[in-house]
DNA sequence: ATGGTAGATGCTCTA
């Protein structure tokens, strides 16, 4: 029997609170049709998580890993997958930044990451502010440990909470020195990506155009100031570049009823 | 140079 190629849509959105907003993931699932939803902030422990929310959406293969009141990540999947455990404690805190699933994709098995990088707090000094250098930190340890686990077949979504490139965010030179875009957060990015993957979204949407994912909630009128932010992404392994067909990034979800700050990102791939 | 909003929590933290 020939191998049937087989269409899979990831999608990844930092939801901002799943129990608050479990309701516009309807919205996301008619807006792409996702296989497989990555969430980020969820922000619910686990005894509270609630499942009745994947299964009714009509996701029944479901991971999460949460804590209260802060960070948390869920992958909601149509496709059957395993959980691995091997992955390390990002910076022994404990603090439910990652899940790592293996996706029983047709051929081989497809490697999903999901990651909510630390925010980093409001001073870009490591020395002065611990939440910057913990985020320093916890982007040099994945990028060791990709590096000494050299990935493939794999996907990293997440919210990294770092805009790379000069038009990832609104004013390259005025956010120079803001957290999510100094040089040490955007050098620690790029060689964490060069670990071995490429940037999805960015073989879609060219350099030089203004991307983002993100809009503070302390703009009046967000659409207007437009002062955003690419700070999610997906990333893919080089043997899956090929197989990308399309991203969508839902920048209407952004003014969906007491929406989150960040807005959902969906590649498709033909495996 | 400042402050603006949102969510979970519980007299404040994180983003």
């Amino acid at each position: 029997m020939a191998p049937r190629r087989r269409r899979l849509r990831v999608a990844t959105w930092n939801i901002n609170s799943l129990r608050l907003r479990a309701p516009l993931l309807r919205r996301l699932i008619d807006g792409v049709s996702p296989d497989v939803i990555c969430l980020q902030e969820t922000k619910v422990a686990d005894p509270l998580f609630p499942a009745k929310v994947p299964k009714s959406l009509g996701f029944p293969f479901v991971a999460f890993r949460g804590m209260k009141g802060y960070n948390g990540v869920a992958v909601f999947s149509r496709v059957p997958f395993e959980e691995q455990s091997d992955a390390p404690d990002w910076c022994s805190k404990g603090d439910c930044r990652h899940l790592a699933v293996r996706l029983d994709v047709p051929g081989e098995p497809v490697v999903l990451h999901d990651f909510y990088v630390p925010a980093g707090g409001d001073v870009p000094d490591p020395a002065a502010n611990p939440k910057y250098r913990h985020k320093l930190d916890f982007v040099a340890e994945a990028t060791g440990w990709f590096a000494t686990t050299p990935p493939a077949r794999s996907i990293l979504v997440g919210d990294l909470n770092i805009a790379p490139l000069e038009h990832d965010v609104w004013s390259h030179r005025q956010l120079l020195k803001v957290v999510s875009h100094t040089p040490p957060e955007t050098e620690g990015l790029t060689a964490w990506l060069a670990t071995g993957f490429t940037d999805a979204v960015r073989r879609f949407v060219p350099a030089e155009h203004k991307h983002y994912t993100w809009w503070s909630y302390r703009n009046i009128d967000w659409r207007a100031s437009d002062r955003g932010r690419r700070l999610d992404h997906v990333w893919v392994t080089h043997d899956l570049a090929p197989a990308l067909v399309r991203q969508v990034t839902l920048k209407d979800a952004r003014d969906w009823p007491q929406p989150s700050d960040h807005v959902p990102v969906c590649v498709e791939l033909a495996l």
